[in-house]
DNA sequence: TTGACATGCAACCTGTTGGTTGCATATTAA
DNA sequence: TTAATATGCAACCAACAGGTTGCATGTCAA
């Protein structure tokens, strides 16, 4: 299997789950957030009780799909939606579905 | 979570596997065809080295997303593509990113 | 410097996924 | 009727996913 394969693997396995969709959908409203920030967001704005580390591992996968990006403000960890990764996926494949 | 996300979960998560793409992806081209036909393709053209049971299994879950029709025809089953949930996902959430 | 804060890391658990093998069932053809 | 054909079903397995708890690390503020 080629590496584009694996790389429309991994964002459609990541986008296959309704958390990390929510949480995209809070990054494209707000740009720029936090962790915390984003556990606050899904906890009070959608009732989602999950843990930290939980909304954490979340992050991880989005990241390694390459669906957002991070970079490092002191002791803050700051996240923000790339949809390259899904505009690539939709010339390359889906848009033939549509 | 409300039944649109779980159907939006099953058709994302049907996606993200290189084999079950293909499958669509011959579908398309060439509907109507029985799961033997899908076997003979898959090995023939795509090298892809499963058993009968591994690509039935395949079907199911594209099935159980809604991604592809079966009817049967005596004791053969035939098979064809349905796009509109990838439409409807693409109606629903995934334009916003596109 | 010390404590609070934001995050990471690791172990663990349960359920699911993708694959196999073996057998059963139903339909068609000889 | 019998044999070949097309498919389904079930058990099993290793690997992975999604979640938790507990602890470690690095940075900022008092």
């Amino acid at each position: 299997m080629n590496a584009q394969a694996r790389q429309f693997d991994a964002v459609l396995q990541a986008l296959s789950d309704q958390t990390r969709r929510l949480i995209l959908d809070e990054l494209r409203l707000r740009p720029e957030q936090t962790l915390f920030e984003i556990c606050v967001r899904l906890t009070e704005k959608h009732q989602l009780n999950l843990t930290r580390q939980a909304i954490s591992k979340h992050l991880n996968v989005l990241e390694a799909a390459l669906l957002i990006r991070t970079t490092w403000k002191g002791r803050t960890k700051i996240h923000s939606l790339d949809s390259g990764p899904i505009r690539k996926l939709y010339r390359k494949w889906l848009g033939k579905y549509l």
